[in-house]
DNA sequence: GTAAATTAGTTGTATGTACATATATTTGCT
DNA sequence: AGCAAATATATGTACATACAACTAATTTAC
């Protein structure tokens, strides 16, 4: 559905402007299906984003420092989540013997497993379906890269 | 930048994968800067976008109800957001005569004053720099529609 | 004409976002 | 070695997001 009739607005005055709405809009309900689809699992999408974060060195353990580097949002409180994920068990935390400011975190075998599990479901029922094929899509990053390089 | 310098991440399966990343990116990008730059007026970007829809009624009452339907996010709590714009004495609010349960929201003097200061300072400073086209934005504008056709 | 269903809005709780400040540890300088 | 600056993380507060449960007013359905 066009942006004009989602927001049941008149129309914009150019489509610069309704392109940044329609970035945020369309991610607003991006987030919406992901929490959603993630529900299942009692992950929110921020969690789950953490979770690849650091299934991504596993099985090296990853500085919370680096977790906050490679988050969607930078101004979130790593803190915070990984507190969350440690909660459920699903990570493990310890100082690291180098640097004893740092922290080492790591995926439990709980929480490896449970990312197991969501691939094999990822897969096999996509979490966002493929209404672009790869050619928009690629058209699609170029656009947001750009997007970003404002200033 | 490219999304994978951003993420530190070593690259995506497909351009279908980065696509949704890169929406969820590119918007909390494009919200912190509109916070930052509203800021100077002691707004969020959810409180000027809900000036925005009741100064598009305007001198007309707007009810919360369509407040809400028009939100970017519709699971906001449009009570607590104009809560804070009442506070601040930007709009007032009046029980409707006609269905008390309802709510008439109208921008007060004040209120309808920021959002003149606002306009004259975004036309001669851009909020959001122009670096896609209108031709570009267009591409962009309706791919992103149709992902959200999905379903 | 009244009970049930619907609608509009409010309130409460958990999580996330934004940012300022605090604490502990390490590094660099002299 | 001794101390200032830098770094990694934690904590506190205000606002936003997500959703459930609640109150009050209005429609509807009989």
């Amino acid at each position: 559905m066009k942006l004009e009739e989602e927001l049941q607005t008149k129309g914009f005055d150019n489509e610069h402007q309704k392109a940044f709405l329609n970035v945020l809009f369309t991610a607003e309900w991006l987030r919406y299906r992901i929490n959603k689809w993630l529900d299942q699992y009692d992950l929110t999408h921020e969690q789950y984003n953490v979770m690849r974060i650091v299934r991504g060195q596993h099985p090296n353990p990853v500085h919370l420092k680096s977790i906050t580097e490679r988050m969607i949002n930078r101004y979130c409180n790593a803190t915070r989540i990984v507190d969350r994920l440690l909660e459920k068990e699903l990570m493990t935390k310890q100082t690291c013997p180098s640097d004893r400011r740092a922290l080492n975190i790591k995926l439990s075998d709980k929480g490896l497993q449970l990312m197991g599990d969501i691939d094999a479901h990822i897969q096999s029922q996509d979490m966002i379906p493929r209404v672009l094929n790869e050619d928009e899509s690629k058209v699609m990053n170029d656009l947001l890269d750009r997007l970003r390089d404002a200033e």
